[in-house]
DNA sequence: CCGATTTTGTTCTCACGTTCACAAGCTCCT
DNA sequence: AGGAGCTTGTGAACGTGAGAACAAAATCGG
């Protein structure tokens, strides 16, 4: 990440060809929305038709799209396939990313059946797994191979992004081989946090975490039901042991 | 929705007991890296320790905990079982959430049998499909039941959280029978946009753009290949659409 | 009992993200 | 041709988030 030095207050910052990280989170949304239009038959949309459609208002829409280049018509709109061929091209979809998932559990399993990839620049080439019970197993198309082929496999197909499927416990060390075979973005589904060298990208997606935000809200909606205090005190070690109660005073 | 009325410039505003949205997604983190050390025997962490559990900055936790209250010790560090406790309770994962999972795919399959679930507060009630030839199939120890059945288990069981793992095409739909039949928070796989009411949370994950969002950044890492410029603008009157299939080829 | 040491809780500042509001630019109609 | 009517692209204001830095509070050793 090169930082550009003296900065002034001004515009976001970013750097020659940067797109801000918020923007390039909402890429793809767009593209999805300019997709769907296009199967719709609709040519041309303006800047409001698109933000409906992407679930987000106008504003966020153009300022986003601004940062791409002017690709819209002042008075008109966005041509649909052309704005979309834009998008695609920024976010890198355009050419298509080999990928592997390492770990065939129930979720590698799904992942693997799901059809959303191939139509979207990504091509599944391996499905790995350390158990040897899994492998040689056929999912759709595809066999599953043993994990020791993982170097071998990347450097054929010039594999530069991994999925790992796998339980929390073997991720790091799915993570470190990934890296070391030359992986540079990574999708982690187990429910750690893995630490990467600098210039690997790794991403993550947790279940149950989005279900503890939705759960917070929902306590907070559901009447802000006062819990009884703490049950007790861990009592541990020489610990600070006198415990304040917790809430204090915000009795209603 | 409460906005607080008259706020003047100072703190990041934030109602009465009110955390700030960025620190309610970190706060699940905290809880698995709070139990992993648990379960490793350490009964005291610092924030420095923590953090690095979490995969954060230690004055990013510190100042996220500080808004749930004075939980730690100085010159001490936290109590890993009180601190804990404190942030299920402030989740709300202290109380169980039954949990139904619309659309019995290879996606529902597998969160139909992720463990996780159960032990973090969520309770798997109910695994509905639309499908008639998909309902009664045994899944774990649960049977798949009539999509018709919602409302009266949304019911009986007090569901609040809904999880939606259909195709695109049916997810709005399943979306408004959700909300009717009482669910306000809901959890949604499906690629596509979903609006509800007022009062009722919803998040989104997406595979797709996970992997997209990666690929972007793959993309500016393998040397920023300068793709051939546009194609050139699309006559502009009837919208000509004669540009490269988004597939574009990519030399190399 | 007092000072050294540790680590929290908080304040301050800067960077980032979102939204408003409007000039610039395009099309269409008269 | 000229003006009316839209819609984009962007400058500026506002709000939220992150990180550095430090004062406050606790423990420990003498």
């Amino acid at each position: 990440m090169t930082r550009a030095s003296s900065r002034r207050p001004g515009p976001p910052t970013r750097t020659e060809r940067g797109i801000p990280e918020a923007t390039v989170a909402r890429l793809p949304v767009y593209l999805r929305a300019l997709t769907a239009l296009s199967d719709s038959g609709i040519a041309t949309a303006s800047s409001e038709d698109l933000a409906t459609a992407a679930g987000v208002n106008s504003a966020k829409l153009r300022k986003d799209l601004s940062y791409l280049g002017s690709y819209g018509t002042r008075g008109v709109g966005y041509d649909v396939e052309y704005l979309r061929y834009q998008i695609a091209r920024e976010i890198g979809v355009t050419q298509d990313w080999a990928v592997v998932i390492v770990g065939i559990g129930n979720l590698g399993h799904a992942l693997a059946n799901y059809s959303g990839f191939g139509t979207r620049g990504f091509r599944i080439v391996a499905l790995l797994d350390a158990d040897p019970k899994l492998v040689g197993e056929r999912i759709g198309d595809m066999e599953v191979r043993d994990f020791a082929e993982l170097e071998h496999i990347v450097e054929t197909d010039r594999v530069s992004i991994g999925v790992i499927t796998t339980p929390a416990g073997p991720a790091q060390e799915v993570c470190d081989r990934l890296v070391a075979a030359g992986v540079t973005s990574i999708l982690n589904f187990a429910p750690v946090v893995l630490s990467v060298p600098d210039g690997v990208d790794i991403r993550k997606v947790d279940l149950s975490i989005e279900l503890q935000i939705l759960a917070y809200h929902e306590q907070r909606k559901s009447g802000e039901v006062a819990l009884p205090q703490v049950p007790e005190l861990p009592a541990t070690n020489g610990l600070a042991s006198d415990l304040p109660a917790v809430g204090g005073g915000v009795g209603a």
